[in-house]
DNA sequence: CTGTTAGCGCTTTCAA
DNA sequence: TTGAAAGCGCTAACAG
């Protein structure tokens, strides 16, 4: 089954020439006569050659490819912001390396460490750990994706998470809410704790006191953040309206509303999602574009993968409130 | 910036032996002294050597590495298929390359030779085109994924897609419905294909005569999808339930659906997803679990990687019917 | 148990 | 314009 491949001197000796001739003609190098150049397409068009890229790359001394480390590639947000870095790199004839690292900081490092050891050319990253220092002499440019570097200058797009929650939290209070929940991961992940603060702080602006039986920092997923809902709808007074933080908590959050008949409590959620729009009632988020989010990234580490060497940027990407109808529902009476 | 690595040989001559002896240590060879092994592994540490991967894979003549190729990795049925072969890979230490067809069958083919030329050890593929016959002399193995491979004795991890629409519309049937529309991928998809037989068997069986201008295997994405539900809504006589063909549909339809406050139309989906639970009324679904047809198929990948040389293998993942009420409407009078 | 030699397939000197 | 030799960093073969 393991067929003999086909190396650069197999087509140098059908084509009558050289290896290094054949590898120019191979890699475009204009200073090959027509004849030779032609012989060698011959070769290389009959005996079906395809260069080795591991040899290619060894040589070179780094491989055409960016590397791609997240959280979870299952979870449809990275997957779409995978999804458009992919189709940047591909205009650019550079393949993607996707790695998850679950949720264990050491993991972010032994994957990136392996990323290095592979030669990859360049990183993008949405961190769980909070210490990147072990980068700082890391030859591979890194660009960092919706979390922020710890202890590291990097470069970094970003939405303005603070800013986010409070919009959404200000819009319930605009709407009569007092007794507000917030339901959000844990505040190891850095944008669930600045969208906690933003949540802290639309509370601070309307004077309304922070009740500690309703902010639930504390759900990783969205089994979690349902079972998290259910205790809150079984208060003795229970919120009038609820913040999620992350899609993947609203997607806990609205079946326990559901499921409970509670569709008279308010909602908005940070991260907008298919099926938002066709909910009773609809849903109002805080648009957060993975796919510009993708985009702007890979942008970024191919400018720097050009030569670009200005100091460290931070983009924050533009978020959205969208008013759908499940943020606008008045103050349940029950 | 660049900074020089540190080589195998560097770690040789600070623990004062070979580059043979230190490549032992490093990999584990138990056939070293213990006192030369600890100024190795002294070494190593105080270097901070890493092995690049480029150069034992060159050298090994394979990558520790698996190819996934499927038509996008944004998509979330892919996404979740992709993150479960990434965790099968993980165990064994085994890095994951991804790589979207979109949908151009050319493409299909460049990826999955370029994934050849890295040398991966092994592919999955979830293919766009219906002929894969140039893989037939591929020292690489190949399982496919979800969709089946054509002119090719090949491993395969699929569903039976036929007897899932098939079950999917003669529930609908048996809540009385006979104008039952059908919204779908192109024919060029064989899953679309499939299914659109399905559904036309269970009307043959029900004694339903086909009535093309329900049929509409046009849809590429939710767009599409939309829109021709809003027709179909429009015709004189609308259908009085809907048999969507996969995920991507279904977030079409059910937003037209909503939108023209048609929920008294029945609706079956081919393939589960999250919040539809949550809708009013809640989904029927044929249930496809991403999950467990990634897994299978990595663990089919590997099984091959370790040596079985048995005949090429179909799995069928179970397919069930999830009833929770949008299946289940009666025939509307209007 | 250890080291030397050779070579994976490619491209970069540097000379012709 | 072309080619020979050298070597990217690693490990398999084969001696010691």
């Amino acid at each position: 089954m393991t067929k003999k491949l086909v190396r650069l001197s197999d087509v140098a000796r059908a084509a009558e020439t050289s290896a290094k001739t054949a590898s120019r003609v191979i890699n475009q190098d204009p200073r090959v006569a027509a004849g030779t150049r032609a012989r060698v397409e011959q070769a290389v068009a009959d005996l079906g050659y395809r260069p080795d890229l591991l040899a290619r790359s060894l040589r070179l001394g780094r491989d055409e490819s960016i590397g791609v480390v997240v959280e979870s590639i299952a979870d449809p947000f990275f997957a779409s912001v995978t999804g458009e870095i992919e189709q940047v790199a591909l205009e650019r004839g550079v393949t993607v390396i996707v790695a998850s690292i679950r949720r264990f900081a050491e993991r972010e490092r032994t994957v990136l460490e392996q990323l290095a050891q592979r030669r990859v050319s360049g990183l993008i990253v949405s961190p769980v750990s909070d210490d990147h220092s072990y980068l700082r002499h890391s030859p591979t440019p890194v660009v960092f994706v919706d979390r922020k570097p710890g202890n590291l200058q990097a470069d970094a797009v970003l939405v303005d998470d603070v800013a986010g929650a409070r919009t959404a939290v200000a819009h319930l209070v605009s709407h009569g809410h007092r007794r507000i929940a917030y339901v959000g991961d844990t505040l190891s992940v850095q944008t669930a704790a600045s969208r906690l603060e933003g949540y802290r702080r639309a509370l601070a602006e309307a004077g309304v006191p922070l009740e500690d039986g309703l902010v639930l920092p504390v759900c990783v997923g969205k089994v979690d953040a349902r079972e998290h809902t259910l205790r809150l709808l079984d208060l003795p007074h229970p919120p009038t309206a609820i913040f999620s933080g992350n899609t993947r908590c609203s997607l806990g959050v609205l079946p326990a509303l559901h499921e409970r008949g509670r569709t008279d409590i308010a909602f908005v959620g940070f991260g907008d999602f298919d099926m938002a729009d066709s909910l009773t009632p609809a849903l109002t988020v805080i648009d957060h574009s993975p796919e510009l989010v993708g985009r702007l990234a890979a942008e970024q580490l191919f400018r720097r993968l050009d030569g670009d060497d200005s100091p460290p940027s931070t983009t924050l990407a533009p978020l959205h409130l969208i008013v759908r109808g499940s943020g606008e529902v008045p103050v349940c009476s029950r």
